[in-house]
RNA sequence: GCCCGGGUGGCCGAGCGGUUAGGCGGCGGGCUGCAGACCCGCUCUACAGGGGUUCAAAUCCCCUCCCGGGCUCCA
């Protein structure tokens, strides 16, 4: 068997084939660093690590490029760059702004456990190279100048709408007039002049100006992962313009067709069933959700779905998946704490669940990275195991070992619980010893049948959101994250 | 207006021509001092509506309705 993706470029699923054997050369369009990573960030890029990370756990290597767009992505209603807006919203330095945000992006995906990329590139680290490439265009007659500002000539490339499906005379509709010097409405711009006072501008042959927003991706992925890549990803909004014109200036610059071999779009992200913006006042920051909820019943929501399809967030959703999450860990929890206590045997039954649930996993991943589908093997798993730990009295070792492992083995190539640690509980410091003698008193009070006492630590305990709980193998204690 | 996606049982969500998805919830039973967790069983006559193709359709075709999105900044 073999990886099947769905190509957006011709809307099928296809024979996942790499370039070189063994390496899998990636890019994803990375975040406007205006402002706060918001939910919908989390969304793709969750995806696309999970993707990722199961093609690490499949035996590819993937060298990954995703960027950072710090200059250069216009609005086309007020025409100004969204860093310079930002940074005058917030009255600082369009650099100073992009420094914030990028970082804040960082520890962002560092706390949702997402993989860091190989190289991070920054549009304004690349002013030379888009210069450099818009050059070849305009030699090439795939551009030209009016007044200091490039345009990608849309006529000299046939191919445009390939992947979106849209022919260029139907963009003649626009909401937004364009500007009347460009040949043919669907012409994007490769460079911009600056006007007087403009803050992020660089001389060029063409006058003082700054990038198109297009035109980074194509000069950072050729220029880290060369010029045909295996995947580009990014979110379903992009596909037209921005990946469409990626398109069309990649493979005019370079000659060379497929530029990329493999485009993959992530689905929506909405919240109660409405488009989350902030005009509608229910924006949420991943930092907000990461308040209320752990970054493994994030991901856990995120891959519950297909990453094509849309997805609404909501509380119920969250709970949901942090409920999931709880009866992976507890079963994991109850394993680790039975192997310690149990004897010799082979795998028995377990080793055929356990070869089941691996072949059902990779076969669902193998299909285009259908992620709901390879949970519901971790959950038969789950659910195997519990049930061989409560219809039995004596256990063996090697089985629990197996489920144990390969359940964790599963989660983890989709990038779930990496921080896991076996173990009853972990509270630092002096509350925790405080907790223990708590423990410790109610555990008697049980012992000598004084279940009132007892009974009132546990729903105490309950209220500020720890969750005791009595179980075979003793007392187990949880912590519940989220506000109610 | 044009172009993409979607509409699956109480909820979430796979499946996309013939075999149980899975999870949550609900009900019953087991375990437990109780609770929780966990196990077992049951539940829900599921596939937006209407035509058609087929031995067979949630799955293919046509029409209609509804939702989301793109053509404008967006992951």
């Amino acid at each position: 068997m073999a990886i099947r993706v769905f190509n957006t470029l011709g809307r099928r699923l296809e024979e996942f084939r790499t370039l070189e054997p063994g390496l899998v050369k990636m890019y994803v369009c990375g975040p406007t660093v205006q402002d706060v990573a918001h939910l919908g960030h989390a969304r793709t890029y969750v995806a696309f690590d999970a993707i990722i990370r199961f093609l690490e756990y499949y035996g590819y290597k993937v060298y990954y490029v995703r960027n950072i767009t710090d200059v250069g992505h216009i609005r086309e209603d007020t025409l100004e760059d969204r860093i310079v807006e930002g940074a005058r919203r917030e009255g600082v330095q369009p650099m100073e702004l992009v420094d914030k945000y990028m970082f804040s992006f960082f520890q962002d995906m560092d706390a949702l456990g997402v993989r860091r990329p190989n190289i991070q590139p920054r549009a304004s680290m690349h002013i030379l190279d888009m210069i450099e490439m818009i050059k070849v265009l305009l030699e090439k007659g795939h551009a030209y100048v009016v007044d200091g500002t490039v345009y990608f000539d849309v006529s000299t490339f046939p191919d445009y709408g390939k992947l979106s499906g849209i022919k260029p005379e139907e963009l003649e509709k626009h909401r937004i007039e364009p500007d009347p010097r460009k040949r043919n409405p669907a012409d994007f711009a490769l460079w911009k002049k600056a006007e007087k006072g403009y803050l992020l501008k660089w001389p060029s042959p063409w006058g003082e100006g700054f990038p198109g927003w297009h035109i980074e991706c194509s000069v950072m992925s050729m220029k880290y992962l060369g010029e045909q890549l295996d995947i580009h990803g990014g979110g379903q909004e992009l596909i037209l313009p921005h990946h469409e014109n990626e398109i069309a200036q990649s493979e005019a610059y370079t000659g060379r067709k497929p530029f990329v071999r493999y485009w993959l779009h992530t689905g929506y992200l909405t919240i109660n069933g409405e488009k989350m913006s902030k005009s509608l006042g229910n924006f949420i920051s991943i930092k907000d959700a990461l308040k209320k909820y752990d970054a493994d019943s994030i991901r856990l929501f995120i891959l519950s779905a297909h990453y094509r399809s849309p997805i609404d967030y909501s509380d119920e959703a969250l709970l949901q998946a942090t409920q999931n999450i709880e009866r992976i860990r507890g079963a994991l929890d109850e394993l680790y704490s039975l192997i310690q206590e149990s004897g010799d045997g082979g795998g028995g039954e377990a080793e055929r669940e356990v070869m089941d649930a691996r072949k059902r996993f990779v076969e669902a991943m193998e299909n285009d990275f259908n992620t709901p589908e390879a949970l519901s093997a971790i959950y038969s798993l789950v659910r195997s195991a519990n049930n061989y730990m409560t219809s039995r009295s004596r256990h063996s070792r090697d089985a629990l070992k197996m489920y144990y492992d390969a359940i964790l083995e599963l989660s983890r190539a989709l990038g779930l619980l990496q921080d896991y640690a076996p173990g009853r509980y972990r509270v630092e410091g002096e509350a925790g010893r405080i907790l223990d003698i708590l423990l410790e008193v109610r555990g008697e009070l049980r012992r000598r049948g004084i279940y009132e006492i007892s009974d009132r630590i546990r729903s105490k305990l309950a209220e500020i959101g720890i969750i005791v709980e009595d179980t075979r193998t003793g007392v187990k204690v949880r912590f519940r994250r989220h506000s109610r």
